[in-house]
DNA sequence: CACTTGATTCGTTATTTGGCGAAGTGTAAT
DNA sequence: ATTACACTTCGCCAAATAACGAATCAAGTG
C-alpha cells in the first residue's frame, strides 16, 4: 500500500506526469527538464525527488550533472504505473506538444540551458 | 490529460483506493461504505463523488439508498486504472483486512448501519 | 401533512502540497 | 585556493485537500 500510494501521489500532478512521459526511454539532465517545464529549479528538483522516491525514476550522476531517466528495473507496481501512464496519455495533445518541444531542447547546448535558468530571460 | 489527472488524483488517497478495492465486483450502499471506513458521512460522500466524477464508480438510486459499484462500462483509461489498482494491491494486507471486514459488514442489517452512523457507538 | 432518514452540500479548520527565492553542497575549471 | 556552476535543501507563502458538524435535500412512512 505504501508503494502504491507513493506512485499514485507521484502521478497525481500534471508536471510530474509530463516529466515521466517526455523522458520516454531517454535520459535528460535536470537543466533540460527545467527548460521543458519552465519552472524554478527548486520546484523541479522537488518533483524529481518525488518521482525518484516513488521508484519511477532513476538517476545517474556525471560530474556536475545529474541525469534522470525512467526506471528500468522497477518493481511490478512501478512498471505497471509507467505503462498505465503511457497508455493513457499516448494520444494526448499536451504530451505531443512536449515531445515536439523536447526535440528543440535537445538541440540546445546544455551549457546554455544551465546558464539560462539563473539569468531570467526578458521573456 | 484531464481524465488522466482526475483518475490519478482520485487514486492518490488511501481511503478512496480502499473503496475501489473493497467494492470489488459488488455493490454497496453509502452507509455500508461509511461503516467500512469509519469516517464521517460527509467525508465519505465527498470521496465517493470524487471517484464517481473520475469515472471509476457508477451509482444507482433505489429509494432512499444509493448504491455504488465499480464502473463497468468505463473508458479505456478507467479500465486500466482499475486493473492497475487491483493488480498492485492484490496481496496487500490492508486490502485483505478490508475484504474480511466486508464479510462482517455484509451480515449486518443495513437499517442498523444507517442508524449507527448517527449515534456514535460507545466503542 | 409532518416526520424520519439516507445521502449530499455547505462552512470551517488543520494539514498537505506546489511554487518561489535564498542559502547550502559538491564538483569542475581557473 | 578561489571561483563558477549544477543541483538540492530550507524557509516561506498561497492554494488545494481531507476531515468534521450543521444545514439541506430527497424519499419513504405514520
Amino acid at each position: 500500500m505504501r508503494e502504491f500510494m507513493a506512485i499514485t501521489k507521484a502521478l497525481a500532478d500534471q508536471n510530474r506526469t509530463r516529466i515521466l512521459l517526455f523522458l520516454g526511454d531517454g535520459e535528460l539532465c535536470v537543466c533540460q527538464i527545467i527548460e521543458m517545464l519552465g519552472l524554478a529549479p527548486s520546484t523541479v528538483s522537488k518533483h524529481l525527488t518525488i518521482l525518484h522516491q516513488a521508484g519511477l525514476l532513476e538517476s545517474r550522476k556525471q560530474g556536475r550533472w545529474i541525469h534522470y531517466r525512467v526506471a528500468r528495473d522497477g518493481s511490478p507496481q512501478v512498471r505497471n504505473a509507467i505503462e498505465f501512464a503511457r497508455a493513457g496519455l499516448a494520444d494526448d495533445p499536451r504530451v505531443a506538444e512536449d515531445r515536439e518541444r523536447l526535440a528543440t531542447v535537445l538541440k540546445m547546448d546544455v551549457a546554455d540551458l544551465c546558464c539560462r535558468y539563473k539569468t531570467q530571460e526578458p521573456t
